[in-house]
DNA sequence: TGTACATCAGTGAACGCGCGTTCACTGATGTAC
DNA sequence: TGTACATCAGTGAACGCGCGTTCACTGATGTAC
């Protein structure tokens, strides 16, 4: 099973075994706790493989944000659409953050981490928020086929609908930082709901949107 | 008027002055991006004097949360208490958050860039977690104090309607770090209202709360 | 009102260490003939 | 099928620098008599 590798499908795999490594020493120190050193032992490597192939600590990370955008919008567009109403859809997608947090709680308190420094560098500033928009157009496009399926109409833009419920999702996540008994994660659910409810209107068939 | 200060006198207004550039310095660099070298130059000082008045980094980041635990519960308290109705307390309120957002944008990334590296270390980490606890304290205590007032209930612990509350707020303004044009404020006082709202009943005299 | 000693807030320089990044090198893989 | 050379992924050591913390010292303020 051992098969020869070629050179490229090689450095691939060691690209993907950083990758690895850097996620769970990321999640377990913190961005600026993590030192590309540990990520390399991790990963049974030794530092100069990280930067053959990352550019550095920033695009690692970023790496690390993509390839979370990966399978956390396809789950999140497979669950809504299996749902067979609205609010499966979305009882869904409020389970699916709760599962994320509870797995993971260390994800939010990170990726803001990187945020903040992130915002101090207009490059990965840019890098950073091209990410996090592309989150949100995939959840502004999933919230309006939703309207279309189960025609109803959202109060604002779809896109401020999404931010608006991953904001809340975030920080509630940050609540659970200092105190990891705070504000339980069943709870979550129902507010989640609640909250985007909120933004729900029945269609009385026509009628404009934002 | 350069009046000749005691010693404890002069020591308590270096002590005002580090505080002061702190605040400013940290809100420019970030809690990482912070050093002290910078803080006591921008205060007239070197750093022998920050630690003369304070422990370290950490201790003067804690200072920094109860000066501004003060005039931020008291201008709340004040405001809600001003208030003839329900609606102007909590509009009050929202405004006052999307002032705070307004006028030091940096306030929320580096007050949860100073949660991720604290939640690192058991003693800060309880440290900062007090003076949030407090926070949401002084939060209840209002919310519950307007219920009486304005004969009216809330569908679950006030603190947990203070947690939701100040969540959303902080998460809408992560939201804003990587794009100040994301989501503006003015929307922002609209959304708060709303999801407090979600949180009320109309109370028909008795009834439980929790 | 003055003198001698004690205190201590703030100085300034040095310490120590961690960590991101760089770079000359190596040896296995790939290519040309 | 074999030989000579080229490539390049990953090594390992060194670089460089910033920064939090420590500490012996100083001189103005405070105290005792």
């Amino acid at each position: 099973m051992t098969t020869r590798l070629t050179r490229p499908q090689r450095k691939a795999r060691t690209r993907d075994e950083i990758l690895a490594a850097a996620r769970g020493v990321f999640l377990g120190r913190g961005f600026h706790g993590t030192t590309l050193d540990e990520i390399a032992e991790e990963a049974g490597y030794t530092k100069g493989a990280v930067y053959s192939n990352f550019a550095g600590k920033d695009d690692l990370f970023l790496a690390i944000l993509d390839e979370r955008f990966e399978w956390r919008t396809s789950e999140s567009l497979a669950a809504a659409r299996e749902a067979e109403s609205l609010d499966d859809a979305l009882r869904a997608n409020a389970r699916l953050y709760a599962e994320a947090a509870r797995h993971e709680p260390a994800w939010e308190p990170l990726l803001v981490e990187y945020w903040t420094h992130a915002s101090r560098s207009p490059a990965t500033r840019k890098a950073a928020a091209a990410r996090h928009d592309a989150v949100l157009d995939v959840v502004a496009q999933l919230l309006l086929e939703l309207a279309q399926r189960f025609e109803i109409e959202w109060k604002v833009a779809p896109r401020e609908v999404a931010r608006v419920g991953g904001a809340f999702a975030r920080g509630m996540a940050l609540e659970r930082l200092l105190d990891p008994t705070a504000s339980p994660l069943d709870r979550f659910e129902k507010q989640f709901l609640e909250l985007i409810r909120t933004y729900l209107r029945p269609n009385g068939k026509g009628g404009s949107a934002e």
